[in-house]
DNA sequence: CATGAATGAGTGTTCATTCAT
DNA sequence: GATGAATGAACACTCATTCAT
């Protein structure tokens, strides 16, 4: 859709020259740094994966550390519009977040989770680098929150910060996507893992009867 | 006057102040590692801090891998220890995890958590190596399902598997320490965090009128 | 002047002059193997003796080891074609290899013998690199070997192994270079080692008056 | 025989001390070196091979440098011992060298040459060192050339110089050694090498025919 | 637009050697 | 007589980065 027209009046969106090349290496590095995280994967690597030289990913990006950023904040941006589409169904919040909790633990082999790598990486990232990512995250989290802090104004759910609704899940999501992919998969197949998860999620750890006393 | 020395070889003149050396480097290392993450310590810099060289550390730990395992291990080992004490209270399970939340959340100034530590570290060890951590942390994991198992027994929680339970308490606990010394540390302070979150843990999100309808 | 300059990264302006780098480390790491051996040849001082740094060799070539088996190969194959060139006169064998002699007695400084440096090399190197070099080896061997199986079938000289003579005659070629080039070397001068070793190849030791008996 | 009393008049030889130590590292030194040459041997390795510790091996040998001469210069000596007892045999030279060679070619594993190992060795050490050494070697060199020089005497060799006969000797039992032990060992058994390089060494290359002409 | 050739600053690791006990 | 503990100087190898083409 984007490449399709060709000149349109008005300034076009800046880095749509050679969508291609530069593109290939941001697709390319955002999966090599979520599967091996940021200090194993070298430029090397990366180049040779788009079948481009080192000289080429470094023509297109001034350093390893800014090519982790543009293609983390890509990545983001990837989830955020996938978060958004399920999320503007009109289904009750609890059958949505299932939905992605399936989704989520039933994909992505050997994916580490986002928080790991981003802490990684950041020894080796300037503040603007930094700032940039943490912004792409703090707009995934904000979404998240949004829905929460509907649920709450509905009644839905008990007042507590949104955000710490927002962490809670993306948390547990992450550690849970790691153990359902780890070691133990066999025993606790994902789909199972993804209803006891989410049940503990909606109702805590506290039998009914315990509160009543 | 001090710095003037030159490190000279052989057997330095007995000290018998503190604690041998092959045991300071391994907390030295265990603090680093916690702190920057495996690629970003180098032996050398362990060395410095425990001021020797780092052919000294060689003589103690016959590579970096198994500096790192080391040093895990020993820290697993202290955690435990702590754990087991606090868990021995005959308070409420619900007391004794609020007070470890308090706890963990208060201190450790930038601490990575343990997951995210040694899966970046697991490319470059053994797998007699990952196996020895695995244990270790397994064995944390195992102590605190233990007491969700019995909680269940008694009719305190609703009878999830107890080992989501721990998964889920520990994924948590690493999540929020890191917000609670992230960025947002002064709005939402370390107390009021460790509230909310074992508010959640407990009672889960959904508000008890909605479970009703 | 000259050496206030810093390399300085990038590539360099274009020369044309002489040969390719690659091929200029390789010439200069043989002269270093074949005089110091494999273990005192250090990688940096191939480098600094190529006016390049060691990544640059490194850029080149894999390894150490896989340095030492080019350049081995290289310069097998350089003998080998000498080698062809002077046996394929149509002068007897016994001429040529006289002629062999003599050139390679009076030549080559300090040059150790092929076969220790190899087999110092051995346990560093992968098995295909040995293959590499042993094929380099036997193919000279079996060159040699070739002329000798003419002579005998021609009833020149005494039948026996083909393979013999060659080693024989290689082997002794290397020991008496070692000490023609030795301690007493002038003692025992170069043109006249040959002669008597020549001498001694042909009619061995022996006196014709006592087999006669 | 050298242990079995104790005083006797007259200075002891200077190194009876303790013999069992000092001794035992001299042997085991002796043969690591000749099994994996100079470098490859740590002296680490040489303690641990004795049970005893590196400093160990450092009280009683001021370096690895000499530790590799004094054990080579035992070892030439116990060499030269068994040559002198062979060679004292009153059978013809023909036959004591024949009994040599076919001894030498099927003992000794991996084992190899001595003019190797040393000259690996020469550039880590001392002119003295080296002297002592070269002293040993020259030593066993004489001992052959001198039975060289008194068949020479007797006519039963033809009068080429009788060190020529003696490298000439050394140099092929080496070769022939090694390659009686390498790749191609099954094909050509070690008692039929030292029959054709002995029939080598005694008539050369040339057929008798050709010598008529 | 893309690259080949080169560098510099590490990084883990080895090893001969030393010295107080 | 023997050793445990420590060092320093290398060494092989890696990797992000640069620059002329």
């Amino acid at each position: 859709m984007q490449s399709a027209w060709k000149k349109t009046p008005g300034r076009p969106p800046a880095n749509s020259q050679d969508q291609s090349t530069a593109d290939r290496i941001l697709q390319v590095a955002a999966d090599l740094f979520m599967a091996q995280g940021y200090e194993k994967v070298t430029v090397d690597v990366v180049a040779k994966e788009c079948q481009v030289t080192k000289a080429t990913v470094y023509y297109y990006y001034a350093s390893k550390a800014s090519l982790f950023t543009a293609s983390v904040v890509r990545l983001m941006n990837e989830i955020v519009t996938r978060m958004k589409m399920i999320l503007s169904s009109p289904k009750p919040l609890r059958d949505r977040l299932n939905l992605i909790t399936q989704i989520r633990l039933q994909t992505g082999g050997t994916q580490l989770d986002f928080e790991m790598v981003m802490n990684e990486a950041v020894p080796s990232l300037t503040p603007e680098q930094i700032r940039a990512m943490r912004d792409s995250e703090e707009l995934l989290t904000s979404i998240i929150s949004e829905e929460f802090a509907k649920e709450i104004e509905r009644g839905r759910i008990r007042p507590l910060p949104p955000r710490l609704y927002a962490h809670a899940y993306v948390s547990l999501l992450n550690a849970f996507h790691a153990k359902a992919h780890g070691e133990h998969r066999d025993e606790w197949p994902a789909t199972q893992v993804a209803k006891d998860l989410m049940d503990f999620f909606w109702s805590g750890a506290d039998s009914p009867l315990s509160v009543v006393e």
